[in-house]
DNA sequence: TCTGGGGTCCTAGGACCC
DNA sequence: TCTGGGGTCCTAGGACCC
């Protein structure tokens, strides 16, 4: 009973924001084109690009500049979160025909459980039903992953793009995952990608030879290697629980300002700017935070952060305000600033904070501090 | 005519407590 | 006299993902 293998789906919008944009405006449908730019236009990278330009190796993360250089009539769209926030928010409620038990990926992927469902209709089918009736009553194309745990059915979604659908079972591990490139397993990057061609591991299969582990292990630590092989033998989690991931971990808001700029004022002006996007957020989903942040950029692309944790959690917006502005002025040396942001972190929800005060004055303390005087008390 | 913005998770050292 | 070990929290930075 408790070993039973559970029937995971992976359902990733194919290129969503584009997606979106041709239902507004269907003429882009045989276009080249990509969503992304910034407000300043000039210094924009593409945020997705549609399969047209895919085609041209047009790719997310260029800058649109490189971009016009490969093709001059690339037509660019620009980024429209509201839009994007309405056709993800009826993505996950038709999943909700299909199970109780989904966790959102990111704003265009979802992990189902589909074990329940199963038992009455074969697992492709749900899959082809759920394809095609996203594609029909909204206009997303999706790619779906069914596999017995989360980053299996993630890997499988990968494999075929757009509208495919693959299995990977627990047996074809082996024949599915390993002859893949190593960039291509979830967690690889940029900066770790090379480091492995380098040592010689150019697939999943190389990497969990056991006569790489030794070369692997001066690259990542212990446990993050183990990690990754418990992923690929298939022996991570298969659990989805709606309860876990409800509130977010931080907000945050940065820009990158029109040029460098040197002067205090004006960028703190900017860092003011982001704050009250961030703060409105904190309140208008009834959050509390505990730490605050700033974060700059020099010319050089070198990112600072500095932070700064109260003694309880807070949505005093003049409290917040004067931490921030003291993190600048400690930490401002005058070099001109590339993007200036902030963060607000550890957020609790500011009805559960309530329950912590009438226990025990909770918020006046840290959890160690309120630790000692429990301990006080019975005594 | 280079290089966005919003997130998550991990690591590593130091402080502090038991 | 020389020097525990486990645990949590805070901070800064980095890798990665969409």
């Amino acid at each position: 009973m408790k070993n039973s293998v559970k029937i995971i789906f992976h359902i990733d919008l194919n290129a969503f924001f584009c997606s979106c944009a041709m239902i507004k405006e269907p003429y882009l449908k045989d276009k080249v084109f990509v969503v992304g730019g910034s407000s300043t236009m000039r210094r924009g990278v593409v945020s997705t690009s549609n399969y047209n330009a895919r085609k041209l190796g047009i790719h997310s993360a260029m800058s649109i500049n490189d971009a016009l250089h490969i093709y001059p009539k690339l037509v660019i769209v620009p980024t429209d979160f509201k839009l994007y926030k309405k056709y993800s928010n009826h993505f996950f409620d038709y999943l909700k025909k299909y199970s109780d038990l989904i966790l959102p990926g990111s704003i265009d992927e979802a992990y189902v459980d589909m074990t329940e469902s199963s038992k009455t209709k074969h697992p492709l089918d749900l899959a082809k039903e759920i394809q095609n009736g996203l594609y029909e009553t909204y206009g997303l194309p999706c790619s779906i992953g069914i596999a017995p745990t989360l980053f299996l059915a993630k890997m499988a979604s990968e494999l075929k793009k757009p509208m495919g659908i693959t299995v990977i079972r627990k047996k074809e591990i082996v024949q599915k995952l390993f002859p893949l490139p190593i960039k291509d397993m979830f967690g690889i990057g940029k900066k770790t990608y090379p480091k492995l061609i380098e040592l010689g591991i150019l697939t999943i299969g190389d990497f969990i030879k056991e006569e790489y582990k030794k070369k692997i292990l001066t690259l990542m630590s212990e446990a993050s290697y183990l990690s990754y092989l418990e992923h690929i033998l298939g022996r991570s989690s298969d659990e989805i629980n709606p309860d876990k991931y409800g509130i977010p971990k931080s907000i945050s808001n940065e820009t990158t300002l029109n040029y460098p700029m040197d002067e205090f004022d004006a960028i703190f002006e900017i860092i003011k700017e982001q704050l009250d996007e961030s703060y409105r957020r904190l309140i208008k989903e009834e959050l509390v935070c505990k730490t605050v942040g700033i974060r700059l950029k020099d010319t050089e692309f070198n990112m600072m952060s500095r932070s700064f944790t109260f003694n309880e959690y807070t949505d005093d917006f003049d409290k917040i305000y004067d931490q921030i502005l003291e993190l600048f002025e400690k930490n401002y040396d005058q070099k001109p600033v590339r993007l200036a942001g902030v963060s607000l972190s550890q957020l609790l929800l500011k009805k559960d904070l309530k329950i912590d005060i009438n226990l025990f004055n909770y918020q006046e303390f840290t959890k160690r501090e309120a630790k000692m005087y429990k301990k006080e008390i019975v005594k």
